[in-house]
DNA sequence: TGACATAGGAAACGGTCGTTTCCTATATTG
DNA sequence: CAATATAGGAAACGACCGTTTCCTATGTCA
């Protein structure tokens, strides 16, 4: 009971996630997050117990929002070599234009991992987790689907590609990717 | 002519190069330089001008000290592909460890890039440059050398050993990269 | 419909930010 | 050796940081 609340709380997220993709968690002030939502310090503080927790719900907001994405583009790709590649492509495109030089908010976060604490620490590692193990699962798949060969040393090439994926998503806050079929082309030579 | 400084200035910078790396250029405050370096804000600001010069300083100097270690290891490799192989092996080793976790100025730049003014971005820009034009060196060393096939399409190879390099400092932040000669391998073959 | 629990929002909190001021110390130069 | 130009360093600056307080507004429930 009591007054409800008058905003969309998952609308409101979805507004402080560029703040923390851009600023990062350090960078990123009460200010610029007012700025973004709409609401003020106060309706913030209310709605959240303090910045650290805004982080944590923007966090999970995003890394939820990338996986849908992610998975709504892999739905047609039969094979898992197609999944990787597809997967590149939408990391290329991710890391273009503005998309590209807002950032990855995984990444950000990455750069800032020391100075975190342990918790955030550990939805960071889960969510690298997850997306290496997703890689993974790809390749094993076209190992049975007979689209990746069969000896190929699965593990040091999803780790090769996770680091490639997120260096991508680096250097595109820079450049943008020129080329992508040459890159996903030359990138998938590795599961040969 | 006047009081001449008390310190070295090579080695104030050195002192100031793991503060930014940790915390980049945003989150490095004076009072950490001040800590780092031992001296007090009051000195920093008559050696430098401001915060940003000491990060331009500090970070002409991480940039010239990596490229003399990468350029020492890179003596003794002979063919192309082989100071390819000893440049996978060069950054695998900076993403293990204290260095790993300690993490790497050009990429905390990289983050950060949006936020940077247009010098501090022309340099950061000048560095990542120089690192692609020796990767792609390496390359058509390489072929010429016979150690890498001719037909190879070099500009998108360089472009994701660039990226693939960057993000193993990424993802170095958090876990220490495994089995690094067969991540060597599984890269090398986008060479092939 | 009146009591109440919570939202909304302005203002202020102490702390830290980058930077400057001001005074003293000291090596260099004529 | 006196004059001077600069370094060293303590203290203070206004601005902004994350956070709290306090008061009002408004929905819910008995």
């Amino acid at each position: 009971m009591g007054r409800p609340r008058s905003f969309d709380m998952e609308a409101v997220l979805a507004r402080a996630v560029p703040v923390f993709r851009e600023h990062g968690y350090d960078g990123a002030s009460i200010d610029h997050l007012r700025e973004a939502t709409g609401l003020t310090s106060g309706s913030l503080y209310k709605a959240f117990k303090d910045k650290r927790h805004v982080f944590s719900a923007a966090f999970s907001h995003y890394v939820k929002d990338r996986r849908q994405q992610l998975a709504q583009r892999l739905g047609g790709a039969l094979t898992g070599r197609e999944r990787i590649a597809e997967t590149l492509r939408f990391y290329l495109e991710s890391a273009s234009g503005t998309e590209g030089r807002q950032g990855c908010l995984v990444l950000a976060s990455l750069i800032e991992a020391t100075t975190l604490d342990d918790p955030l620490r550990d939805a960071l590692r889960e969510a690298l987790d997850g997306n290496r193990t997703a890689i993974l699962t790809s390749l094993r798949d076209g190992q049975r689907d007979g689209s990746i060969r069969g000896d190929l040393a699965v593990e040091p090439c999803a780790d090769l590609l996770l680091s490639l994926l997120q260096g991508l998503r680096a250097v595109g806050k820079l450049h943008d990717p020129a080329d992508h079929a040459a890159l996903v082309a030359t990138a998938l030579k590795m599961l040969d």
